[in-house]
Order: structure tokens, then C-alpha cells, then sequence
DNA sequence: GCCGTTTTCGGCCCGACTGTTTTCAGTCG
């Protein structure tokens, strides 16, 4: 059997970038080289499967990516290659690319690396070039000297081959890691405020290398304290206004140093995205204004206009504020400059967790929770919840029979119940008898119907057979959703990012089955979930399909993550009104018990 | 090679930092 080759948007935008530096190397036009990185940089950040946008023919769709790259691109997803990058790069040696993976070179000192070292062949092309550094043979190479040798080894000994090498963090733990350094970063006297910038700012589920912003009347001071933070292993770069250092743990975080009166610039210019800069700097342009992490130059008396803040910023180019998990430029633009940004759902709006699992003995094959219903009822009035869903894994069909199955529902609801009578009186917080059941390959769902009686709600979702085709697991769901007490479908793609993909569904059935019958998406919080994403939800909600952000919470400590999918709704656009539980108790009860 | 509320041609962001230089090229974001 032929073996599928493996497109992932990483390796994809390798190969683009590839392309870019063959192109530098031969002299090609320095915009059709700029085009490919652009290419490059936007397929690394798609947030959703570069094969999955080739399957609906939506490739040009990418920014920076047109009618050219989406041609060879279809011609490397349908046969395995594409002629045209392979002629691109057949001429150069093939060690070159293997030496780009090293921070500090590009292209040309690549090129000259594998050419003046005669290191032709991918293989161990590494090794030899640390062999090559250890001999001084680097140093020797006009235009190189000591410091690039010295990078090289130190680069190559730790694989801190960074440069998007290593695979990207979770958001949940650069949001920790990032929360370290700046209260570290706080305790200097001179720095008045920092905070977090790029992908890490705008909220996206995965984040490559960690950026800062200080305010600071003294940026030197500013980052020479940076680089002393105790976790640094090593300085990359410590200048008058930006740092950059490596932590023992082997992230890179960049600093940027500003005075206060040019801070929201600055915030602004790294906060990016790239695809949103540049567009506002299009916009800029017609209006003979220019821009930079400085402030707004006018092009016409020379002037730069600074801006303390954002709001300001963006004000002055007679748009609403946006907010950072906007910037994408997917139509915000245009948005805040009609005042039609959607107001989009907070924390706050979230008023109950509906798929939680306590460790109610309900012998699921699956995982319990760690923690007692009742202890979870305290955490979720600890968050000022007004209603908590109770949503174990089905009682394991395959072990009991029917009757032990309704028994042990039939001793939840009694639970349910009690913990109502108590808590109503007590704690002022509904709760609420759900189940997450499994969608079987046929598509029946695992506990009986007499079963699903005893619920409150039911969650579908899908925890086996995951590699079914795309026209069978469309069926699949569909089946699953059928029955009236059915009100969420849990994390709809399966997707664990780092790990897996989700399987595929032909979505325009869902949301228009959803849609009509009033079952409501899952944003799973659990950071390595985080599914539906951010784009899958803007569909959901332009079809006007209902959306509920659950923690899937496990343990107490996890109902937290509840954040984290609200970060997702709000990239995705969704407002309070499309999100389920950011509902009234009685609006919600009048919705499970509907039978649309 | 991409892109379009001055659209199918003629533009395309730009500053900081490092290393190897002695005025600048290469890399990065």
C-alpha cells in the first residue's frame, strides 16, 4: 500500500520558506521572496489544518497566499509534490536548509555556510557544521567571525535549533509562563507597566515565542533588569530598547522598552497580527500617515503623533477600539471604522459550567473526576456561578446490563435532586443533571432511552472510532443528535492540539441540523482542546447556530480553564447572546426542556 | 508573487540589533 505523505501547516510552511530563501539566494525580485515569506508566516498561524482548507478548495482564502502558491500547493497535496518548488530548490545545496533552522541565519550566510564548507547533503549536514566550528573553520569565511561560529555551536549543542522548531506552546502555559516574568519584570521600580503582546496578547490557542512590552522612562535600565531575571540562561540580544533571551527551559522571550507617552504604539505595533498591521498601514497611507511601534508619523510636516494607549490609537484613525483577539484581519478593520464591532462575551457573562465530571460512582469506562460533587458545587459558587451541570461519562454499556445502568442514573437524579434541596437553600446555585454520552460508531447513543429520561440535558460527543471517513462520521453525528434530550455536542472535532487532528464533518449539516433544533456547539476550555476553534466558531455563529463554553473540567482546579474557551469565542467573534450558559436559570430550563 | 472603496497594473512596512565592519549587510519581527 502507497503511504500517504504528511502535510502539516508546519511543514508546509518550511517548505514555503524554503522556497523564499532559494529565491534571496538566487537574486530574485525581493517582493516575489517577501510574498513566500508572507505565505509562509500565514500558514504557520493558521488556526486550522492547511489539508483541511485544501479539501473545501479555500486555499487562496489564505492571506498572502494566491493564485500562483495555491496552484503549486493543490499540486502538492493531490500528487505528493510540486514541480515548481522542487526546480526552485534542486539547484541550491541541500545542507543550506538544514542551516536555516539555526536563529541568527538566513539565507545568505546559509548559502555561504554549505558552499565555502563544501557540506552539500542534508545528511548530518548539522554535525558537520558543528565539526566545522569546532575546527575554527567558520571564523575563517569572510564576513563571518568568532560570534557567528560561537552561536552556531552553542545552537546546535542545545538544539536550541528555535526558529519555530520546537512545537508551540499551549496558550494556558505561556499565559503562566509569560505571568512569571512580568511580575518579575514589575518588581523594577522603573518599569511602569508590561504586559504580553502577539499571539500571546491576541489570545491564539498556541503560541510560539513569547514577547513583552515595557513602559519605562529609562529602556536601558528597563532591559538589563530583564536580563537578569533568574531564569535566563542565556542573553541573545540585550540593545538600548529590546532584549531577547533564552530561559533555562528553552523559551525564547523578547523584550521592547518604551517611554509611557509612545506605549500605545507600541502595544499596538507588536500585538499585531501582521495581516491586521498591515492592512491598518494601507489605510494609513492614503491618509499620508505612516506607522510604527514610535507612533503615527504625517508624512507631509514630518510630525510623529505618539499614543499612551491604544484606544487613543485607534481613535485617531477614526475607528472603534479593538480588541486584541480581533486582529486578524478578518473584517474588524472595517468593522470599527462603521462602530459595527460585535460586543463580544467576557468572563463575567459566564454564569454555569455545564459539562463538568464529579466522581460520582457511575462506572464509565471512561475517566472520573477527581473531586466529590459537593466539592465541586463550592468551587462553582466560589466562581459566582448560578448553575453547575453535572455531565459524568455514561455508566459503561458494555459491562452492565439496562437495569444496572438506569439504577445507578436513577441514583444520580436522586443526588441531583437532594443537592438541589440543599443548595437552593443554601448556596443560591441550581444544579443541574446532565450526562455525556457516547456517540457509538452506528451512531446510537450508549445508555437507553429510558435513561436519557432521567436527565436534565444530554451531551453527545465522540470518544472512539475516530477514523471514520468524513461521509460516515457526518451520519454518525447526526444520528447521535437526534434525540430531543440532546442540547450540546462536545468538543466537535476531538482535535487535542500537539497531538491530534480532529476527525472530519461535513459542517454545513451540523450547524443547519443544530441550528433548527437548538443544540448548542461545545467551546471546550480544556487547554489542549479548545474545540470548536476560534474559526470554526465564526462559522457557527454566521449560521446562527448556538454555542456553550464548558470547562470539561476533571478536578475542582480545572472549572479555571472556563477562560480559556471564552478566549476562543471571542476570536471567533461570538457574542453573550450566542453562548448558552451566559443565560438566566430559567431561560436555560425553558431551553432543556424545549423539544425543538 | 500578492493585492485592490483611486482594482487587473504598479505598487509592495520599516526599524532594531548584531557581527563584522569602518559604513554596512544580514537577520528578525
Amino acid at each position: 500500500m502507497k503511504k500517504e505523505k504528511v502535510f502539516t501547516n508546519k511543514s508546509v510552511s518550511d517548505l514555503l520558506n524554503n522556497v523564499s530563501a532559494a529565491l534571496t539566494i538566487k537574486g530574485a525580485n525581493q517582493f516575489r521572496v517577501t510574498a513566500y515569506d508572507r505565505a509562509a508566516a500565514s500558514v504557520a498561524h493558521l488556526s486550522s489544518e492547511i489539508k483541511d482548507i485544501w479539501d473545501e478548495n479555500k486555499l487562496s482564502d489564505i492571506p498572502g497566499v494566491g493564485g500562483s502558491i495555491a496552484g503549486h500547493l493543490d499540486e502538492l497535496f493531490r500528487t505528493g509534490k510540486s514541480s515548481h518548488f522542487e526546480s526552485e530548490l534542486k539547484s541550491l545545496p541541500p545542507a543550506m536548509f538544514e542551516f536555516l533552522k539555526i536563529s541568527g541565519i538566513g539565507p545568505k550566510t546559509a548559502f555561504k555556510l554549505a558552499l565555502k564548507l563544501a557540506i552539500f547533503d542534508k545528511k548530518y549536514a548539522l554535525k558537520k557544521l558543528e565539526v566545522a566550528c569546532k575546527k575554527g573553520k567558520v571564523r575563517e569565511i569572510e564576513g563571518l567571525g568568532k560570534e557567528t561560529e560561537k552561536n552556531i555551536l552553542e545552537s546546535v549543542k542545545q538544539e536550541n535549533l528555535s526558529k519555530n522548531d520546537s512545537q508551540r506552546m499551549l496558550l494556558f502555559e505561556a499565559e503562566k509562563l509569560a505571568g512569571e516574568v512580568i511580575d518579575y519584570l514589575k518588581e523594577s521600580k522603573e518599569i511602569i507597566s508590561a504586559d504580553p503582546l502577539g499571539s500571546l496578547r491576541r489570545k491564539v490557542s498556541t503560541v510560539g515565542d513569547i514577547d513583552i512590552s515595557v513602559s519605562t522612562n529609562n529602556t536601558k535600565k528597563a532591559v538589563s533588569w530583564f536580563c537578569k531575571y533568574p531564569k535566563v540562561k542565556k542573553v541573545i540580544k540585550a540593545g538600548d530598547n529590546v532584549g531577547s533571551v533564552y530561559l533555562s527551559s528553552g523559551h525564547q522571550i523578547d523584550l521592547y522598552a518604551i517611554e509611557p507617552k509612545s506605549y500605545g504604539s507600541l502595544l499596538q505595533h507588536f500585538t499585531g497580527s501582521k495581516q491586521h498591521n498591515i492592512h491598518l498601514r494601507k489605510i494609513a497611507l492614503e491618509k499620508g500617515l505612516s506607522l510604527s511601534e514610535h507612533g503615527i508619523k504625517e508624512e507631509k510636516t514630518g510630525k510623529i503623533l505618539h499614543f499612551y494607549n491604544e484606544k487613543a490609537f485607534y481613535r485617531f484613525l477614526k475607528m472603534d477600539y479593538i480588541p486584541p483577539e480581533l486582529r486578524e484581519d478578518r473584517g474588524e478593520i472595517a468593522a470599527a471604522s462603521k462602530g459595527d464591532l460585535p460586543a463580544l462575551v467576557e468572563r463575567k457573562d459566564i454564569v454555569g459550567d455545564l459539562h463538568t465530571h464529579s466522581n460520582f460512582e457511575i462506572k464509565t469506562s471512561h475517566d472520573l473526576g477527581a473531586n466529590s460533587p459537593k466539592e465541586m458545587i463550592d468551587k462553582a459558587v466560589g466562581l459566582k456561578y448560578q448553575y453547575l451541570g453535572f455531565s459524568e461519562h455514561n455508566p459503561a454499556v458494555s459491562r452492565l446490563n439496562e437495569e444496572e445502568v438506569i439504577l445507578i442514573l436513577k441514583k444520580k437524579r436522586n443526588l441531583i435532586d437532594k443537592l438541589n434541596y440543599t443548595s437552593a437553600n443554601k448556596l443560591n446555585i441550581r444544579i443541574f443533571n446532565g450526562l455525556e454520552i457516547d456517540i457509538r460508531p452506528d451512531g446510537r447513543l450508549a445508555i437507553p432511552d429510558r435513561g436519557l429520561k432521567l436527565l436534565d440535558y444530554a451531551i453527545v460527543s465522540i470518544h472512539s472510532s475516530m477514523r471514520l471517513n468524513k461521509d460516515k462520521m457526518t451520519k454518525r453525528v447526526i444520528s447521535g443528535l437526534s434525540h430531543p434530550k440532546v442540547k450540546i455536542l462536545a468538543h466537535p472535532t476531538g482535535r487535542m492540539l500537539n497531538h491530534r487532528e480532529g476527525y472530519e464533518l461535513d459542517w454545513k449539516k451540523i450547524f443547519s441540523l443544530c441550528k433548527k433544533r437548538k443544540i448548542a456547539l461545545e467551546i471546550n476550555s480544556y487547554p489542549d482542546r479548545l474545540d470548536l476553534s476560534d474559526t470554526m466558531v465564526r462559522e457557527a455563529v454566521e449560521a446562527g447556530v448556538l454555542l456553550s463554553i464548558n470547562s470539561d473540567s476533571h478536578a475542582c482546579s480545572h472549572m479555571d480553564f472556563i477562560s480559556q474557551g471564552v478566549f476562543v469565542a471571542r476570536r471567533g467573534w461570538a457574542e453573550r447572546k450566542n453562548i448558552i450558559n451566559s443565560w438566566s436559570v430559567e431561560k436555560l430550563e425553558n431551553f432543556f426542556k424545549s423539544q425543538a
